[in-house]
RNA sequence: GGGCCGUUAGCUCAAUCAGGCAGAGCAACUGACUCUUAAUCAGUAGGUUCAAGGUUCGAUUCCUUGACGGCCCA
């Protein structure tokens, strides 16, 4: 039964629309505008808490209260309350402010739970305790409005300590409904364009994010202990160097050039070793412009650190301490179920070369690795492009990182070292002393995934520039590429840097492990998504 | 870049196979209720079915194109 009292036309159909509101947010609007008539502020902000929820779970804790915040709590036991009404009575009043998160209403009280930064707390509002005027008033509010209170603490027949409402205040009005209160919100789409209702909703997301800041956190203290000197290198280069990878360009006006925004700090840091600081980091953005997916984003945060007198295997042993350290910080524990697969941050990571690696896991006859036609054979065979974007083929060591990405990489689950790269694809690497064409580096994988970089450094100019040109021409035709030898990095290396390592560590995919995200989106806060089409 | 799947009320989802008045729960609104907690009870309202086009008497449903997202592959 829905029909028009009014008749059905166009007319009727906009009056009972002034009336009646259909859309939700604007019975909201509505009601707002009653609010404000009856005098009410929506947005004040002279309200002072006294007390988060958190604040007063701790003080009812505190030695001598320590059954007073234990629910479900077995009702009739008459020894016990007793002795929480004292303990209530003795913490006194309290002033907490949060959001309405739900209301259960009954006719002249309601329960409220609230939110703040540590927690969630029910208050009870009774007419007969806050007067009517301001149950009216309470009875306008909405979930998701911002609310102050103060009152005294309770148990509720079911054990659960209550604010007990003497006054309470609207602090900030919600125009628009947050999202269900039992499926929360769901759609991926939605959670990453409008994180703050994937925040305020969903307590899971919350947790990632909490853990991604005990992550950075516990990282630059266990780099700040072992002396070393956080900095900050420019984003905005004329250069953009330090790994291979297509760069963001933008302008400046008033010198009238372009420049990049950074694809890696390498070659800044290093400057900085020149310098004489010796143990630097930086832990900020990069910026690839290439594709989107699951495991990248075109703004991902990235440690580098860089250790003079050090070697590529002095950070091998540094990292896989940091790693078990920061995962015990942010997990509780070194060993950290990812994605179906329990993985150990807390054994010696394995090591292992990487031709072996694609012979004995990829399955790969060490003969073919030795030649540079059956290597591109095999390449082609595994359905690997053997020709770089230019069209012009790639070179054996190329292809062989590229069969190892292909064959071994997703295999390598647990923490995994491998070492043994070719000069040919570590154009900033020292050579190794035995084998000139390997060099001193490693990659660490975990979970089939690249989570870090490293290696000693290359601190002969000469030897620099040379690879710094190769690298050049076989960019040539490659499009999107910048291809300047970095003049300026060079001659800093002509002043002499001390022998060093260095290493980088995708951390976005480090917290992506240590929160079980299978996405790297899940991880960054407000992710790159194409712009949608409206609202 | 390729393949598959998805987009329906503020939110979570049905209805699509085989075309026939677009539904539920929560949220909202009205009323009852001073211990609820996914409150309960009675009632009400709420839709550009992602967009554009096509087929059809009739399209959320079938076809084409596009947008955005998810998964897999490169």
């Amino acid at each position: 039964m829905n029909q028009c009292p009014a008749g059905c036309d166009g007319t009727a159909g906009a009056y009972r629309q002034m009336e009646q509101p259909k859309d939700v947010i604007e019975k909201r609007r509505q009601k707002i505008r009653e609010l404000q008539e009856s005098g009410v502020e929506l947005f004040p902000n002279d309200f002072t808490a006294t007390h988060t929820v958190g604040d007063i779970f701790e003080t009812l804790s505190a030695p001598g209260a320590n059954e007073a915040h234990t629910p479900p709590h077995t009702p009739g036991d008459s020894d016990d309350s007793a002795a929480r009404e004292k303990i209530f009575e003795k913490a006194g009043t309290f002033a907490i402010a949060g959001r309405i998160m739900a209301i259960n209403r009954f006719g002249k009280s309601s329960f409220v739970r609230m939110r703040d930064r540590t927690g969630q707390m029910q208050a009870y509002i009774r007419k007969d305790k806050v007067g009517g005027e301001a149950y009216d008033l309470f009875k306008k509010l909405d979930i998701g409005d911002f609310i102050g209170v103060s009152g005294s603490l309770f148990a509720t027949k079911t054990g659960e300590t209550t604010l007990l409402a003497d006054r309470f205040r609207l602090l900030a009005k919600s125009y628009r409904p947050l999202p269900e209160k039992f499926h929360g919100l769901k759609d991926p789409e939605k959670r990453y364009r409008r994180r703050y209702l994937d925040l305020a909703m969903n307590a899971g997301t919350r947790d990632v994010f909490l853990r991604r800041t005990r992550l950075m956190a516990s990282m630059r203290r266990f780099l700040g202990a072992s002396d070393f000197m956080e900095v900050e290198t420019p984003m905005m280069q004329v250069i953009p160097g330090g790994a291979d990878a297509r760069p963001f360009r933008t302008h400046h006006n008033a010198l009238g050039i372009d420049l990049y925004l950074r694809i890696a700090p390498e070659l800044y840091l290093k400057r900085l070793l020149v310098g004489g600081f010796e143990r630097v980091f930086e832990i900020n953005r990069n910026f690839r412009n290439e594709g989107i997916s699951t495991q990248h984003n075109p703004e991902f945060t990235m440690l580098e650190f860089y250790q003079a007198y050090a070697t590529y295997e002095d950070l091998m042993g540094f990292l896989e301490k940091m790693i078990a350290r920061v995962a015990l910080d942010v997990c509780g524990s070194a060993q950290v179920l990812y994605q179906e697969n329990e993985i150990d941050f807390g054994a010696k990571f394995a090591r292992l070369d990487l031709v072996e690696a694609v012979t004995s896991i990829g399955g790969v006859d060490p003969d073919i690795t030795k030649d540079a036609e059956r290597l591109s054979a095999f390449a082609k065979e595994s359905g690997i492009r053997t020709t770089g974007p230019d069209g012009r083929p790639l070179g054996p060591g190329k292809l062989l990182t590229k069969i190892f990405d292909h064959l071994v990489e997703p295999r390598l689950v647990q923490p995994t070292f491998i070492t043994g790269y070719p000069v040919e694809v570590s154009p900033l690497s020292r050579r190794n002393a035995k084998n000139p064409d390997i060099a001193d580096r490693f990659e660490l994988f975990v979970a089939g995934r690249e989570i870090a970089n490293g290696f000693s450094e290359l601190n002969d100019p000469v030897d620099q520039k040379e690879r710094f040109l190769r690298q050049v021409e076989n960019r040539d035709m490659e499009e999107g590429a910048v291809y300047t030898v970095d003049e300026d990095y060079i001659e800093a290396l002509e002043y002499g840097m001390p022998p060093a390592a260095g290493a980088g560590v995708g951390v976005d995919r480090l917290v992506m492990l240590l929160t079980d995200s299978p996405s790297i989106r899940d991880v960054i806060l407000f992710p790159h998504l194409k712009p949608a089409e409206s609202k």
